[in-house]
RNA sequence: GUGGCUAUAGCAUAACGGUUAGUGCACCGGGUUGUGGUCCCGGAAACCUGGGUUCGAUUCCCAGUAGCCACCCCA
């Protein structure tokens, strides 16, 4: 017994898993998927943003100039390798330094401006995976290029607000300014002035940060960091005059469109290309408290010419397509749940299936939504397989039908099965479709009317 | 990248230093020839991987791997 096994083992297959921090989507899983794609479909049309589609990889180069040497995505979280023709490539990170490039290389300067533009798809970050963070994860971008007005953050936000909010989650806005590149070094001067004075009682990454970075400093979540940081000095007082009033312009579009913001000084993104507007979007709080922003953005108009364009204005956001699932699922969000089948069809023989897998489509060709069992052999498996889907109706061919030249409808609700001809089996289904049809309609009247 | 917790069939789980490793859901088959939902019977299916301790390890120890949680970061 024990020898059995042993050799049992020997020449098992190696079973293969999921590689590290991917993730299957499974069948059950993507009536969410598609409730968020049409939603971001439908938003898309209502605010006339174009889908673009740009390849996974891109040349290295361009996220380290866009997204920053300095960041912890091109530092250590890049799959960056090199093809065979020796070229530096890396699995995009994130969408807006290629959906930029499109922009410049395609020339769509030349289109009417701003060019609004929303993608969707798989972005890869070498992270240390967790619930709600993998290595391969979707995103959602939408961006407003070529325009610099406070009304394209406004409406850019208003897009990803409403995206939320039709999936019955309740987000408020923390928005911030994180000013330009005129008025940001002065402000960079004040707070590190403020924070050596507590250089001895920052944590070690803060201290480095101290020269380089010290606006990361502000989202630290270590405790030391966020009490010193309380009392920082705020980039909002010393935002240069243009950008004092662009924000300000921003959040008053935001008022006029009653979206819940808050303000919020450590807003200050990990991404180098953000200048003025920065926001993320944060849920109100649930029990669970955990899995921080479900997305964020703001505006870029440096980023152009960080990678050789002429400069150009731009504001966008991105939100993470997992995270919106997982939350979808817990708070049990109603979605769109895929379309219900009304007919199974159900055959007995060799000569009957025949018949019945050109029959199937003559039933589709007709509009009906109709399902079969054509694998199954015997009745009692393809009648449990159609009590399983829920159907209306069995349509039953077998050898005696097939000689008769007729059908068998069977009610499966009441069980009542009525044998009718061949020719008529369409107009029949379809009547008795009809028919439960305005029975059901009838029911919802009377509930509706009757009280409650 | 740092720390903590976990690891038994497809899923959810039980037990155990020596067992035919149990149960529920799901799956497949049967309860006479061609009838589902309930019921009954049967079947297939698991101790994450590699070392060590031991007469013996799924069980104890170590390492690896993976998942989860916190930090970091971010979507």
């Amino acid at each position: 017994m024990k020898k059995e096994i042993q050799i049992k083992k020997e020449f098992k297959k190696k079973q293969f898993q999921l590689v590290r921090g991917m993730k299957d989507i499974l069948p059950e899983e993507q009536k969410y998927w598609l409730h968020i794609e049409d939603l971001v479909r439908r938003l898309a049309d209502k605010y006339s943003f174009q889908r673009i589609g740009m390849p996974i990889v891109e040349n290295t180069e361009l996220f380290k100039r866009s997204v920053g040497t300095a960041t912890d995505i091109v530092e250590k979280e890049m799959y960056s390798f090199f093809d065979k023709g020796n070229e530096n490539i890396s699995l995009r990170p994130e969408f807006t330094a290629g959906i930029a490039r499109a922009y410049i290389e395609h020339g769509m300067l030349n289109l009417p401006q701003p060019v609004k533009l929303y993608a969707l798809g798989p972005c890869f970050r070498y992270d240390k995976p967790q619930a709600g963070r993998y290595r391969q994860f979707n995103q959602i971008n939408f961006e407003i290029i070529g325009e610099a007005d406070a009304i394209c953050d406004a409406q850019v936000i208003l897009v990803a607000y409403q995206l939320y909010q039709q999936i019955n989650l309740q987000v408020v806005i923390q928005i911030n300014s994180i000013g330009c590149p005129d008025c940001r070094p002065e402000y960079e001067n004040v707070l590190k002035d403020y924070l050596k004075k507590y250089r001895s009682k920052l944590s070690e990454v803060s201290g480095k940060r101290l020269s380089k970075n010290p606006l990361r400093i502000l989202d630290s979540k270590e405790k030391d960091d966020q009490e010193i940081v309380k009392d920082a000095p705020q980039q909002v007082d010393y935002l240069c005059e243009g950008c004092r009033e662009h924000f300000i312009q921003v959040l008053e579009y935001l008022d006029e469109l009653e979206i819940p913001y808050a303000l919020n000084s450590k807003v200050v993104r990990g991404l180098d290309y953000y200048t003025r507007t920065t926001f993320e979007i944060w849920p109100v709080e649930g029990e669970d408290g955990r899995m921080v922003e479900l997305g964020g953005g703001g505006r870029y108009d440096g980023l152009a010419e960080l990678i050789g364009g002429r400069p150009t204005p731009a504001v966008g956001f991105a939100s993470g397509v997992e995270r919106l699932v997982s939350l979808i699922k817990e708070r049990k969000a109603p979605v769109k749940e895929p379309e219900s089948l009304d007919i199974f069809l159900a055959q007995l023989g060799i000569e009957a299936r025949k018949r019945a897998i050109t029959l199937f489509e003559e039933l589709y060709e007709a509009d009906i939504k109709v399902t079969e069992g054509l694998a199954r052999r015997g009745l009692k498996a393809q009648l449990e397989l159609a009590n399983k889907l829920g159907v209306k109706y069995t349509l039953i061919l077998g050898q005696k039908e097939l000689i008769d030249g007729t059908i068998m409808i069977r009610d499966m609700e009441g069980g009542i099965q009525e044998v009718v001809d061949a020719k008529k089996v369409i107009l029949e289904v379809k009547k008795r479709l009809e028919k439960a049809r305005v029975n059901v309609n009838e029911l919802n009247k009377v509930s509706a009317i009757g009280p409650t």
